[in-house]
DNA sequence: CACTTGACCTGTCCGC
DNA sequence: TGCGGACAGGTCAAGT
C-alpha cells in the first residue's frame, strides 16, 4: 500500500477535514479489521471529538477527546476516504474513484455529527483499525522497534548508515524495506531510490561503501519528499482522503517501467525479483 | 539473533 | 468466454 508519502498525504488531508468533528456512529464488518469490543467503541469512540491526526512510519493515529486513539494501518490496498455532505456531481473526476460509498470493500464507516463520513475501505483486508489509549501507543511492539523517520530534519547520513549495521548479510532491498531499520519505505521508493543511487538491489548491505550509503540517503529523501509533494503514488487502489489519486507515478524513473528506457542511460529497464518482491532496475546503471 | 519463505485476502491480468 | 496461475503499494509467524 501506501508507503510513507501516501500515508502522509492521507494524514494531511484528514487533518484538514476531520479535526473538531464529533463521532456519531461507527459500523464495521469483521472483528479482524476492528477488534475492539462494543463497550469500548461506545465508551471511547462514540461521542468523542477528533483532536489530532498523526503519523509514524506507515501507521496513522487519530487522537480523540477521550484520550483514546484510532490506530490505522492501510497495508496494501487500504483507503481512508472522507465524504462531506456535498456529493460529487456526474462527470466529476472523483466519481470514478469513490463512486458511492460504502461499497463492497468498505470495512469501517465513521459518521460525524454533521453527517459527513469517513470510510475505511480495504479490498484485500490486510489493513486494520483499532482503538487504544493514546498514552499506550509508544509502548506497542511496532512503535518500540520501528526505525527513525527518514524525512526528519535531524536525521543524518551517519545515522542512516548505522541503522543498517545489523543487516549486513542481507540484500540492500530487503534491509531498506525492513521497518525496524528505516520507517516508511516500501517497494516503490526502495526501487526509485536504489536506481537514483545506482545500487543494485541484490547487493549485500555489508558490501556498500560509506559513499554509497550517503548517496542512497540523499536519493531516498529526495524521492520521498518529491512523492509527498506530488500526493503519493497511485498504481492501483491508492487514493487520498478526498478520494483523489497521487501523481508521483508520472515522475517514476524505474518503478513499473519495465521495457521502457532508463531516463539516465537509455538501457531497457528490467523487472526482477529481490527479497520476494517485484523489483525494477536499470541493468546498466545498477550492477552487482 | 539474522535471514528467508509462506500466509494473510481479493481482484486483475495474461496465457492457454 | 472460461480457467489456472502469477502477481499486486505490507507486515507477521514460522522455519532454517
Amino acid at each position: 500500500m501506501p508507503e510513507l508519502p501516501e500515508v502522509e498525504t492521507v494524514r494531511r488531508g484528514l487533518h484538514q477535514l476531520i479535526i473538531g468533528k464529533a463521532v456519531r456512529t461507527e459500523t464495521h464488518d469483521t472483528e479482524k479489521g476492528f477488534p475492539n469490543s462494543v463497550h469500548d467503541v461506545n465508551t471511547f469512540l462514540i461521542g468523542s471529538t477528533i483532536i489530532d491526526v498523526r503519523r509514524r512510519a506507515k501507521v496513522l493515529m487519530i487522537d480523540l477527546s477521550t484520550n483514546y486513539s484510532l490506530l490505522i494501518h492501510l497495508k496494501m490496498t487500504g483507503q481512508l476516504v472522507f465524504v462531506g455532505e456535498t456529493r460529487f456531481g456526474a462527470g466529476h473526476p472523483n466519481d470514478s474513484l469513490i463512486h458511492d460509498l460504502p461499497d463492497k470493500s468498505t470495512r469501517v464507516t465513521l459518521a460525524f455529527n454533521d453527517n459527513s463520513k469517513l470510510f475505511f475501505n480495504d479490498q484485500r483486508k490486510f489493513g486494520w483499525m483499532r482503538l487504544m489509549p493514546t498514552v499506550e501507543i509508544p509502548n506497542i511492539d511496532f512503535m518500540q522497534k520501528v526505525g527513525p523517520e527518514p524525512l526528519a530534519d535531524d536525521f543524518t547520513p551517519q545515522q542512516f548508515m548505522q541503522r543498517f549495521a545489523r543487516r549486513a548479510k542481507t540484500s540492500i532491498k530487503a534491509a531498506i524495506l525492513d521497518q525496524s531499520v528505516i520507517a516508511g519505505v516500501g517497494n516503490i521508493y526502495a526501487d526509485e531510490s536504489l536506481w537514483g543511487a545506482k545500487i543494485h538491489p541484490s547487493r549485500l548491505v555489508g558490501s556498500l561503501s560509506e559513499q554509497e550509503f550517503s548517496t542512497l540517503y540523499t536519493e531516498l529523501r529526495t524521492v520521498m519528499n518529491l512523492a509527498v509533494e506530488k500526493g503519493g503514488s497511485s498504481n492501483h487502489t491508492y487514493v487520498n482522503a478526498e478520494g483523489k489519486k497521487g501523481s508521483y507515478m508520472n515522475f517514476a524513473r524505474v518503478f513499473r517501467r519495465e521495457g521502457l528506457a532508463c531516463p539516465r542511460c537509455g538501457t531497457t529497464i528490467e523487472k526482477i525479483r529481490v527479497a520476494g518482491r517485484g523489483t525494477h532496475i536499470c541493468p546498466h546503471c545498477q550492477h552487482l
